[in-house]
DNA sequence: AAATTAACCTAACAAGTGTTAGGTAGGTAG
DNA sequence: CTACCTACCTAACACTTGTTAGGTTAATTT
């Protein structure tokens, strides 16, 4: 889907040039503060124009949201089936963080905008996302899960809590990441690190 | 600052009331979504009797962000300083952790209405927000800073990156925390405990 | 060449928005 | 009792918003 690239230097026509520029200024703005006047602008067009691609503000919203959470979901699953059959289970863990990531950061308008504006979106809009949303949530608890069965995670780890954790930190670093300090793999292993063994020293000997 | 207890059986008069109301309507709805009008039949006065209280909009929403983050502040550094003095590095952060959890989420109108708008605001009602957010940040960074000295922490973490990884992930918590699963205590309990230790089964007897 | 289609434009509509200026009424101070 | 203050109300304003219906034009199909 190559739509969830935004492309700056040539606005896209069209209807994908509608939802890229709506995307981006729903990011920066939450969905209340985005009118249709301002997506066609960002599109080259005028408003009334949208009507032709889409039937309401609401259905390039739904599209929207639909998008940010396929593009990270497709990304965390490709980086785990690229590894090897006989792969660790931290490396599987160390995958999936880094394809989230590098979806959420590199690629990341459309799921940007879900993270932003799903709590603000009209009930019906949100419960239009809920599928999807569901479906990776259940791919990262049937990670998780295969994770512990292997005996990788320590006992007293809730996993539920722990996907809860891991998304809600990932998608976070949206409001900070800074490509100028390392790019999203960077930033994937060291979080994936910090999840994976804890930032307590237990050797004691680096005082 | 008994203002970031929103009260929903009896909304406050007033100046305080408008606050309250407008908090959590920005939380549910956006900067943009949220109108004057609302905000005011929420607080049981009309619209234009908000000029009485606030020179604008804005007005309202700066105050809002600021009291945000103050109070989660206040929390995290009184639930430190309440620690006796021979306190050992992990209880200190778990002292941090739950401050924060708490002021987020039993009393997190004005806090969690930050999180979700601060991206979207103007940018000179976000800029009005940045002394008492850094602020806040220093402190975090200090804290984390001095558990470093005591060699509590492993080497190869980044401070600065587990700062944000910190912050980002509590306030995460605002998308799906549900009291009836326990308050925020036990979370941030077992936040703290996933930070400080980390998924990975080290000792390989739990299979 | 005429008809059709895709992709826009335009003007207008009804409703909504932040704000202003003038007014009201109850309570308090002198 | 009068004057002042607090905390609202109201109507209006200029502008904005999502949407609609009718129109245009270039490209393609018949």
């Amino acid at each position: 889907m190559s739509v969830t690239k935004t492309n700056a230097e040539k606005p896209e026509v069209g209807r994908a040039g509608i939802l890229n520029a709506a995307a981006s200024l729903f990011c920066q703005h939450g969905y209340g503060g985005v009118s249709l006047r301002a997506i066609a602008e960002a599109a080259g067009i005028k408003a009334g124009s949208i009507y032709y691609h889409f039937a309401s503000k609401d259905a390039i919203v739904t599209e929207i949201l639909d998008a940010g959470i396929l593009s990270v979901h497709d990304e965390a699953r490709a980086a785990v089936e690229a590894l090897p059959n006989d792969t660790t289970p931290d490396a599987i863990f160390r995958a999936a963080v880094r394809g989230h990531l590098h979806a959420l950061l590199e690629h990341g308008d459309y799921t940007s905008a879900n993270v932003r504006i799903f709590g603000q979106v009209p009930p019906a809009v949100r419960d239009a996302n809920l599928p999807v949303r569901k479906a990776y949530e259940k791919y990262l608890d049937d990670l998780l899960s295969d994770l512990q069965a292997t005996g990788a995670i320590r006992e007293g780890v809730s996993l539920s809590r722990l996907r809860l954790l891991l998304i809600g930190a990932l998608n976070a670093t949206l409001e900070w990441f800074d490509p100028e300090q390392g790019g999203a793999e960077a930033l994937a292993d060291d979080y994936a690190d910090t999840f994976l063994n804890g930032i307590l020293n237990k050797t004691g000997d680096n005082t």
